[in-house]
DNA sequence: CTTGACCTTCCCCCAGGGGCAGGGCGCACG
DNA sequence: CGTGCGCCCTGCCCCTGGGGGAAGGTCAAG
């Protein structure tokens, strides 16, 4: 068969069958070396036929190609976890997009409780950090805190509420890095992953919100009504930080579980 | 604030930001005219999350650029429709993998009954040709062989059951086209979209499928399978084609609602 | 003034092709 | 036997949405 004709019957563009010639993926079975035309087999319709409903899975080529070269009864396993892959993708892609309609009709919904400030005076804390994808977030932080509390508690006291600060952003594709802090006192000495450091003084923007709005991606929205609140008021300076001031476990719907907290500098009141 | 700070605090990398200032999508508030060196005003940030967003929820810049010039109240509407088509795409991709792993591992599900062969001699047939979508292929075929059907009754009758021949990929981006025909006899005339031809002496290897089956992907399984018999046999040389031999819409469920056949040419008998 | 850190433009790279140019091949028709 | 037409070849540039890096100019702190 021709390319054309084999291109017809695979359901395929000729241009994609001299691609996936030129990738080694589906050579044509002969080449006439005077011509260069291709000469395809009909056997092979077959297997274009797969090539074609791969990439129409969206599947790439060199994932095409390795599911190609393993052995059969291994594929369907590759095949799920591309599946797992797009339906991860496709929640993102889609509460992403939920929370962007929400967001852009009604710019910051009414459930959102005002944005309030305070001032943190400097205090020493115990901090962890730890680079983690969003999905291992949740999992890093109870882990990060716990051990944290057990480090302070075993040589001095707990002196205010964990918090995380976000140095990067933690999503799919990027892993922060995160940095979960203890406020501490008393004689405690770093080791191990733990470091001591003193977290400077500074004024915040923050937001006290409940379950149900410390998820993403409604999250996001508190996120944008602090940094705004803040740069309304001064300048962010320093990073977001996630603040669990309050009984996480046992807080009843509607009260607070956290708050968002986005630190800044003051505008010059000395004008 | 330079590139590299509003950067960091968009959440975008310096390169993106370059590429959305050459495409006009996101200007510098001001641009150095010696050094070119770009300068961002702190109030851009959040057109910058914003864009960082829609592109992290897969909108393509072309359309981030067009929902910028939308007038607020109009943009869920866009991104509404962003994600109809993000859905539907999710759709076909993960019913196309759920096949591909169910076919990949069993090689024809047992649930396939086995495919016959069939010898079709000519027949004229009155055929209309029809590019559609695969959205809207169930109402044509509905509506383009009652037409058929209108048309060959008034003349002639209607001696076989109407078939539809797929001459191109019907799907997302294919639109076929596609052939419905009704054989007939009589003195039937062609008139608007009609038309009549005969259609060719043929063998052909087909499989009567339940409605359960008779969907996509499922049905992809009954082309495989009878493409395979038919080129065990000899060679397809023609189009597939679904055959409506049946009770459409009294059919018991397991009970056929139609067929699926390949033409073929069968290898020579005369050795 | 020097030294990094930061910035600029420019080029190449990825997938998965689309489209066009310039030329070769093969078959049917006159 | 020539010729036209359709199909085929390679090679080149284009698209999206950036990533990576080279070569060189700028900026601010020590």
């Amino acid at each position: 068969m021709t390319i054309g004709t084999f291109a017809q019957a695979a359901g395929l563009s000729h241009k994609a069958l001299r691609l996936y010639d030129d990738l080694g993926l589906l050579r044509p079975a002969q080449v006439d070396p005077d011509s260069g035309y291709r000469r395809y087999d009909p056997a092979q319709v077959a297997d274009a036929r797969l090539i074609g409903l791969l990439r129409r899975a969206d599947l790439p080529l060199s994932d095409i190609r390795s599911l190609l070269d393993t052995p059969t009864p291994e594929r369907p396993a590759a095949l799920r976890a591309h599946l797992a892959r797009l339906e991860r993708l496709h929640r993102e892609r889609r509460d992403l997009t939920l929370y962007l309609i929400a967001h852009l009709q009604g710019e910051t919904p009414m459930t959102l409780p005002p944005v309030q400030t305070r001032f943190q005076p400097d205090q020493p804390v115990a901090t962890l950090t730890r680079h983690v994808f969003v999905a291992d977030l949740p999992a890093a932080i109870q882990g990060g805190t716990q051990a944290l509390l057990d480090h302070v508690a075993a040589q001095g006291s707990v002196v205010g509420a964990p918090f995380v600060i976000y140095h990067g952003e933690v999503n799919a594709d990027s892993d922060g890095p995160i940095e979960i802090c203890v406020p501490y006192s008393g004689p405690v000495t770093p080791g191990g992953d733990v470091a001591l450091r003193v977290e400077p003084a500074h004024h915040e923007a923050f937001l006290a919100l409940p379950r149900e709005q410390f998820e993403f991606p409604q999250i996001l929205a508190a996120y944008d009504a602090t940094c705004a609140h803040a740069n309304a008021h001064g300048t962010c300076t320093l990073r977001p930080r996630e603040v669990y001031g309050y009984d996480w476990d046992g807080a009843a719907p509607g009260e607070p579980v956290g708050d968002v907290a986005w630190p800044y500098e003051p505008a010059a009141v000395t004008t």
